[in-house]
DNA sequence: AGCTAAATGAATATCATTTTCAATAGGAGG
DNA sequence: CCTCCTATTGAAAATGATATTCATTTAGCT
């Protein structure tokens, strides 16, 4: 999906629910697009007062996240102590995540078998599955080689 | 594993590590265990403060769940807003979690296939995994029962 | 018993996030 | 284009979980 389709249907979104169309919600979502798939909001708002012109205060970042994430175009990838690492899903399809624990890096996957058996195990509890998560925090293999080199 | 057991395997741990051996911690681990499989911290410092004897303040109890932490008598299940779940592990076996998100309610699973097929996608990405949770949201059977009344 | 380092409690600090509140700016209707 | 109402914004203050500081106490060796 394509960031202005995005924001066009994010223009819908908010129009239904009676909210308002600002400069900066856009430019915010601009600036995460341009930041990088995986950000946490103080880095994002760093960054963004690290630029010449100030397009929004910390306070309406915090406040579009949330809207963002209400319209479904952020979710929360994970919290580690006190930081919470966002990812910009910009209608990417659902994944889970491979965490290194040693540099952070943070790589996408998608098993449909996996999916499935998770379905199985909600029918055995008469669960009704909303959403989920699977992360698996390891050492991805460019640390691993780094490690052997000492 | 007994109660006891964990104890004695506590104190061997804080042997080894040069840590003292006090009744506080050891009162916490009986408060712990007396709570519930589940907790909160400060649910738990409540718990604790509004019973006759106070055995430890505020501090020592975050102290000494970040110790049992180490040790590996409790995990993190899930961080939800600014609350953090813990679980009295005590040995028991590795499993993945169902989370009502209507009632709170933890459900626990375990599904051997899907820990299979989680090496596996390792494999492909040359990972090496160390742990990993699955948390699956949703409406519990007693929540769905009880929306279809009203 | 006496010594030394670790543990404790109380108060304070920290840090991400939320809220408050006064000032500003969408946008619908005229 | 003007007006009015309401949502939005920014700055500062509040919140809430958790960490840290520091003076005092205690575990556990010798």
């Amino acid at each position: 999906m394509q960031l202005e389709e995005i924001k066009s249907k994010f223009e819908r979104f908010l129009r239904q629910k009676g909210y308002k169309i600002t400069r900066g919600r856009f430019e915010i979502i601009d600036k995460i697009a341009d930041y990088g798939p995986h950000f946490e909001i103080e880095e994002l708002v760093r960054w963004i007062a690290n630029q010449n012109r100030s397009i929004a205060s910390r306070s309406t970042i915090y406040r579009t996240v949330r809207l963002l994430q209400e319209f479904g175009a952020i979710r929360e990838v994970i919290k580690l102590g006190n930081r919470t690492i966002y990812e910009f899903t910009a209608g990417k399809p659902h994944h889970e995540h491979l965490i290194c624990v040693q540099c952070g890096k943070i790589i996408e996957f998608y098993k449909e078998e996996i999916e499935e058996l998770q379905d199985k195990v909600c029918e055995e509890h008469q669960f009704t599955p909303l959403n989920h998560r699977l992360e698996i925090f390891g050492i991805c293999s460019h640390c691993k080689a780094k490690s052997h080199e000492d």
